[in-house]
DNA sequence: CGGGGCGTTGAAAAGCGTCAACCCTTGTGG
DNA sequence: CCACAAGGGTTGACGCTTTTCAACGCCCCG
């Protein structure tokens, strides 16, 4: 059909929630954003906003990790997202939240009012840009996500995850997860046990190697690759 | 956790793509960013952009009906979305689409130049602000949709894409499906044979009616929300 | 009238989920 | 400092939903 084919390792498009740090095109705009915001910190486990809120507020993560999340009426959950430091909950919302935002570990976070974006997009024209440039990037990371859940095998996901979250990490080939199998699991679509089956699995074939559970050593990232393709 | 539910039914925020028509708050100025646009139509099963090519343009459909969808390299395929008359696709691009764009059933789009966008982002402030709104509503519509990929019965993503296939039809209770059971597999991540299991289902349960494959007749509209739940 | 795609149905196989037991780590309290 | 409890993680056995493979029917169009 194309000519082009998709690139292997897109871009710092990355899944995760959007970054936006003080060294890009915006960061003067955000450094005075910075003053509009309240320092909040919340334990493991605790609820930031749920599902159904108004949205009054969005969010950037200083420290720890965050989740958002849906429900269905019977308990099942999917996870549609870990956010890390420098990465913002709830930018995409209208008036209400669409998903319920958690800590995965002890958090700190800055609350900004909604009514900031407002500001900002009529003083900076050049913000408005800056956040559809941010929505685009969640929406194609959320593509990504569907072709994973619809299509890819258990090994494939846990392989895809692991290649998403090493682009996330300072060093990619030795990361620390702050989230549970449970977490993981709920983001991929799978159960605890088959996550679990799918880490030992990498580990029996020498792709990873795992110090605990939540510290990952990637031996062999070509393969890691391989079973991911295309995130 | 929070003492508000999501809706059952959610606004007009409607999976498949955007809509965008002439009755709403942009109206003028997607009134002259008409005079933009150069027609074209397009055969079943043509492709209008593939995965990867240089984002030159976006589109309207006028008529007729489109796939957005990514491969992988062995063939497995997700369909992203739908696209029928009104909905926009393209718009959430950055330089290269991440996704190809083919016609599900003989079609006429409205092709603009992207630099359109721009154009009017500067000229009329409020079109960034619908722009904004159009790519959460897109978002949203993931979550939803990421939510159904994992964690979904086969016979719950039928009944939920009937629901959402009923919100974008004239009549709910009696819609045309321009799509072959493939895309429709293709689309909750199932095989055809298992929508063709789950359509026959429900088909029997009392449910829905079928005159022929494309013809459905919903029968028991609250059994269908039931099963589909939160679309 | 015939052919070809699309859809449906059936039987067998596989991958993942479920249930259950056990292990390991961590943290707490005696 | 040790003991114990609790939560998370791993592993095993089994069952179920969905996939796979295959055959057949239907409908549309040439």
């Amino acid at each position: 059909m194309s000519s082009t084919v998709v690139a292997k390792n897109p871009p710092p498009t990355s899944r995760f929630g959007i970054r936006m740090d003080s060294a890009n095109s915006a960061g003067t705009s955000l450094a005075s954003l910075d003053r509009l915001g309240t320092v909040i910190s919340v334990k493991r486990d605790a609820t930031v906003f749920s599902e159904g809120d108004r949205s009054h507020y969005f969010f950037r993560v200083v420290t720890g990790a965050m989740r958002s999340c849906c429900l269905l009426a019977d308990g099942r959950r999917h996870i549609n997202d870990f956010f890390l430091p420098g990465d913002f909950i709830g930018l995409d919302a209208d008036d209400h939240y669409r998903f319920t935002a958690e800590a995965v570990a002890d958090a700190t976070l800055v609350r900004y009012p909604r009514s900031a974006i407002e500001q900002f997009t009529s003083i900076e024209p050049g913000f408005g840009k800056h956040l559809l440039d941010l929505l685009s990037r969640q929406l194609i990371a959320a593509q990504q996500h569907m072709l994973l859940l619809g299509r890819k095998t258990a090994t494939e996901r846990v392989a895809s995850f692991l290649v998403t979250m090493g682009g996330r990490t300072r060093d990619a080939g030795n990361m620390s997860l702050p989230m549970t199998r449970s977490d993981i699991a709920d983001h991929l679509g799978l159960t605890t046990e088959t996550v679990s089956r799918a880490f030992t699995q990498l580990k029996t074939q020498g792709v990873i190697g795992l110090e605990g559970a939540a510290h990952v050593i990637v031996q062999d990232g070509a393969a890691l690759e391989e079973l991911a393709e295309a995130c």
